[in-house]
DNA sequence: TTTGCTTTTCAACGCTCGTTGAAATTTGAT
DNA sequence: ATCAAATTTCAACGAGCGTTGAAAAGCAAA
């Protein structure tokens, strides 16, 4: 019951990314605990065992690699803080350091990120997932971000702000779910897992839209 | 069998509105028949004979509305084009016709379009559903869009229009799934179903973004 | 090797699901 | 009023669901 440290089931782990696949790709009703104990190579109760209830392993599922992802996307933003001193960092330097830390951990990491980062998309669409899992693992970061902004747009309304991080939010959830549709729409042009070529075009595109909006 | 005209049986249609509201809100396997069957106020088995499998009811609550829709924004399109002539119709001016009729079918109709356009988002974020649906139902008026926004830009590459339309096509989305998360957020000055501002101020970030990527 | 604790499996429970065939009801044309 | 067709309900099916208690296996300290 304890966190277990140097001698950790490797079966946990395994329930966890298997599920982490599922949820990603179907959603919390559309999987089974037996298609993730399936997949993990591990009894149904398994499951059970070591996490409870189906949303409870749902809610560990998300919560995993949340403040790792916080730690990435805080020192972007501290570095990018640093390289501007002693002006004010500017908005595109604020939205990258958003956006760039996704890209490194899909490039860099297993397919564990990739699948969580569909996850992220899932739930920050769902009404009921959204409400209680977004909030407790991002909004101390989101709320972060937000006030770089308001200092590199001091004229700008609050609600303004929060309107064009929305946009924002909104452009990141469909990149990140990687539908396939703008494969299809743009007859193969664009790649829905071109993360480098989406992120390259969202930056200078939602920094025009932050300045154009939070001008007056 | 065939299409019901005068003597439509009212019945048929309370199961389509009970299972597109209940489809927005939780998705397809997050409703199960016999809640349709029981918001409709209607027998379980009524469903299977009206519409035949489950994902068979689910395809026809999603193109019920979808032609409608179209209509009203290809009118849009071409009242825009027809106040632009003789010269070419402006980027803000087909964004704002493509994102206008959806503010006014929330508003003038009954909740059906509130929770269809719901729907929509959680169809097109949804890889499974929306490699099936969203193409058969919009992309025929999405490429007209495109078109018009190519026209708008016509030194703009071409993949850049598209990942353009990818980033509002994904705000819109958020903005449409009306999660509450902005709400929370902003701490109360901006509300989701807003529609009205959230369109005011997408309207000129999306141009914004537009233009700033797609000049080169 | 024994002992205690954690991890894993096994077997089963009570329930709800989507679907269906047949019966009952409603409807519309004659 | 009759009758055939369409609509609606009824009752039940087999399957799969999440969850659980008890048994089995693994493991580390003595």
């Amino acid at each position: 019951m304890t966190t277990n440290q140097s001698k950790a089931p490797a079966k946990r782990d395994r329930i966890l990314d298997a599920a982490e696949h599922l949820f990603a790709e179907r959603g919390f009703e559309g999987v089974t605990l037996r298609q993730i104990a399936s997949k993990a190579g591990v009894d149904v109760a398994l499951a059970s065992y070591h996490f409870g209830k189906k949303d409870e392993l749902f809610t560990a599922v998300f919560q995993r690699r949340a403040s790792e992802l916080n730690s990435r996307r805080l020192a972007a933003l501290a570095e990018a803080k640093r390289q501007a001193m002693p002006s004010t960092v500017s908005v595109e330097a604020i939205i990258s350091a958003f956006l760039r830390p996704l890209e490194d951990v899909q490039r860099e990491g297993d397919s564990g990120w990739h699948h969580y980062l569909a996850l992220i998309a899932y739930v920050n669409n769902h009404t009921y997932w959204g409400q209680r899992l977004m909030s407790s693992a991002f909004d101390q970061l989101v709320t972060e971000f937000i006030g770089a902004l308001k200092a590199a747009l001091p004229e700008a309304p609050n609600d303004k702000i929060y309107w064009c991080y929305h946009n924002l939010s909104g452009a990141l959830t469909l990149t990140l779910a990687r539908t396939g549709r703008i494969d299809r729409l743009s007859e193969g042009a664009c790649r829905s897992d071109d993360y480098q070529s989406a992120y390259d075009q969202m930056i200078p595109f939602m920094a025009a839209g932050f300045h154009s909006v939070c001008k007056a």
